[in-house]
DNA sequence: GCCGTTTTCGGCCCGACTGTTTTCAGTCG
């Protein structure tokens, strides 16, 4: 784990010790918010340690965390951390996380039940001991039972993948449950982060109780949490996948739309920190509209006051001064600073990918021949298609040997002289090896018009040989991208975690792309990868890894990646002309 | 514990819903 994961990580447990012990609420938030801006960081805080000044620029660092920061990396631990967790059994944390516990019931089950681990919570529940805690009823126990059964089963965060289709589909049934209903969808989905903790709806129809009724009675819904007058939530069974996935509904007055899509898309830091600007500008901002803050003893809409702005989140960012910011880049991670400036990047857009770079044939793992993946791509309007199967260590994909890859040259030659408007390149996936070689020697990558290479295996490097391995790939004069450069799988393999910022420099110095691997089951590079990419002048290339003709549609979660991090659409090189990236892929051969 | 166009102290975003209460605490986003 890179140091920046295990100091949030650590920031974070501290928190929730405090919070159980009622600590000041304030304190926790700070290291909070704190361990949410280190774990979206682009640069590595073991690097800039010794710079405190460094450290002290960073969103949300101050004296107490620089110190906690040096310490960790000084010594690897964190003594106040350390300290808590002797006053703390450690299983108590694993408390906080089943929804609808909190710090305060969480401190109760510990203190007056001596309960400290999800076994003995369901013990508790079970003979029934948890209701002699006060507050305690029939009632919440069952919620907490049920919320116990849910994190067991489903407890963690779901692809976004999983996520958008169950998003879109209540999306549709939603609008079709009243007349003129609108409905959309908020949250980390509409940011596009790479998994989701639940699906947000926001929805305005004159039948209001329809709208919530549809939503609340749909097919897959498996238990109803809450059912208000303007907000539900349920659980719902995903697909075919076996888990359940939260969804919570808001029904909206349409005048507010803007004001609620703004508040339910968040993210929470990027609110908060429109709220101070809000503040700062004599006005209150909630999910009802911008108002001119009149210190009223009640919120604003209640009294009937009329917002400045409330309709669209466009118009609520002028008044503030903003530009519009995308959703994608609403993490507070310097997108209001840009938008006050006016140097929001022209972000990368799906209609901007004209090229796929890395699809593979029936001749290794995929499912479609080079005349039907050179004809999808067409159908997509691509101008150019590359077919890069499998190389010869990949055994269990069917990977090429060097004949075979000859023969198959040869083919993808013939389909591309009969194909009109689409070039078909030939290419390969290339392994790359532990130690960084690859798996074809260069007299054979040098017959390939492109070369993706890619680690498959040995994902447990330590960061230093996995940064010396991709390092060498980078430099490679025929290598054109690197594929899912850290291998990662989201919520199943951790993958590599190589110096990003060394790969970054070496791939601007050296013109080669690293790839965002649009498969939602990857996403890789991920969000702050690419962030670091731009920053430093690297190509990106964002590629469906196409094996069947489906994986052309994950393109869009690829972009979403790209966007979040800050990419604008010259600098990818699916988004080039066709002259342009026979040019680059030219430029070394 | 952070932070500053209200600035080095004294604030720190705001509302919906539930359950167990008779007016509100806890949780969530």
């Amino acid at each position: 784990m890179s140091a920046n994961a295990e100091i949030a990580r650590l920031l974070d447990e501290t928190a929730a010790m405090m919070e159980v012990l009622g600590e000041n609420r304030f304190r926790v938030a700070a290291l909070q918010r704190a361990s949410r801006v280190i774990s979206g960081l682009g640069v590595d805080l073991a690097q800039i340690a010794q710079d405190r000044e460094a450290l002290l620029a960073i969103d949300g660092v101050g004296d107490k965390i620089a110190d906690k920061i040096q310490e960790y990396v000084r010594t690897g631990r964190i003594a106040e951390h350390d300290e808590y967790a002797q006053r703390i059994p450690s299983g108590v944390l694993d408390l906080l996380g089943v929804p609808g516990l909190g710090p305060k019931t969480v401190g109760l089950l510990w203190r007056e039940k001596n309960i400290t681990t999800l076994a003995g919570l369901k013990r508790a529940l079970e003979d029934g001991s948890i209701l002699d805690l006060p507050r305690m009823g029939k009632r919440s126990a069952e919620r907490i039972a049920r919320a116990l059964a849910f994190t067991e089963s489903s407890g963690s965060r779901t692809p976004i993948g999983v996520a958008m289709p169950i998003a879109e589909s209540i999306v549709v049934r939603l609008e079709a449950s009243a007349r003129g209903a609108t409905a959309v969808y908020a949250g980390s989905l509409r940011r596009g982060r790479d998994t989701v903790g639940d699906v947000d709806i926001l929805a305005c129809a004159t039948d209001a109780d329809a709208v919530s009724r549809a939503f609340r009675e749909a097919p897959e819904v498996a238990e109803v949490l809450a059912a208000g007058a303007t907000k539900s939530s349920v659980r719902l069974r995903a697909g075919d996948t076996g888990r359940l996935i939260q969804a919570d509904l808001r029904v909206v007055e349409r005048r507010a739309l803007g004001a609620a899509m703004l508040y339910f898309t968040g993210s929470k830091d990027h609110n908060v920190a429109l709220r101070e600007r809000a503040r700062a500008r004599g006005l209150t901002l909630n999910e009802y509209g911008l108002f001119p803050d009149d210190g009223g003893p009640t919120p604003p809409q209640v009294r009937g006051v009329t917002p400045v702005a409330a309709k669209t989140e466009a118009a609520i960012y002028s008044k503030l001064g903003l530009a519009h910011i995308p959703p994608e880049l609403r993490e507070d991670r310097g997108e209001i600073a840009a938008a006050e400036a006016g140097a929001l990047p022209d972000l990368i857009e799906p209609d901007h990918i004209s090229a796929e770079l890395h699809a593979h044939t029936t001749a290794s793992d995929g499912s479609l021949s080079i005349e039907a993946l050179a004809r999808e791509a067409q159908r997509r309007g691509f101008h150019t298609v590359a077919v890069t199967d499998h190389s010869k260590s990949q055994t269990v994909a069917n990977g090429l040997d060097e004949a075979r890859l000859r023969e198959h040259i040869a083919s993808i030659r013939a389909v591309n002289e009969r194909m009109r408007g689409v070039t078909v390149l030939a290419g390969a996936e290339v392994d790359i090896h532990a130690d960084g070689s690859l798996d074809y020697d260069d007299d054979t990558l040098a017959l390939l018009d492109i070369v993706v290479a890619s680690p498959h295996w040995a994902l447990t490097q330590k960061p230093a040989d996995a940064t010396r391995r991709l390092l060498r790939a980078i430099e490679h004069p025929l290598v054109d991208i690197v594929g899912h450069p850290t291998g990662r799988l989201i919520g199943k393999r951790e993958g590599l975690s190589p110096d990003i910022a060394e790969l970054c420099a070496a791939a601007a110095e050296h013109g080669t792309a690293l790839e965002i691997n649009a498969h939602w089951m990857r996403l890789d590079l991920r969000d702050t990868h690419v962030r670091a990419a731009v920053e430093a002048g690297a190509p990106i290339a964002i590629n469906c890894d196409v094996h069947s003709e489906r994986d052309f549609d994950n393109l869009r979660y690829g972009v979403m990646t790209a966007r979040r991090g800050w990419l604008p659409a010259d600098r990818c090189v699916n988004a080039w002309s066709a002259r342009r990236l026979r040019a680059w892929l030219g430029r070394r051969r």
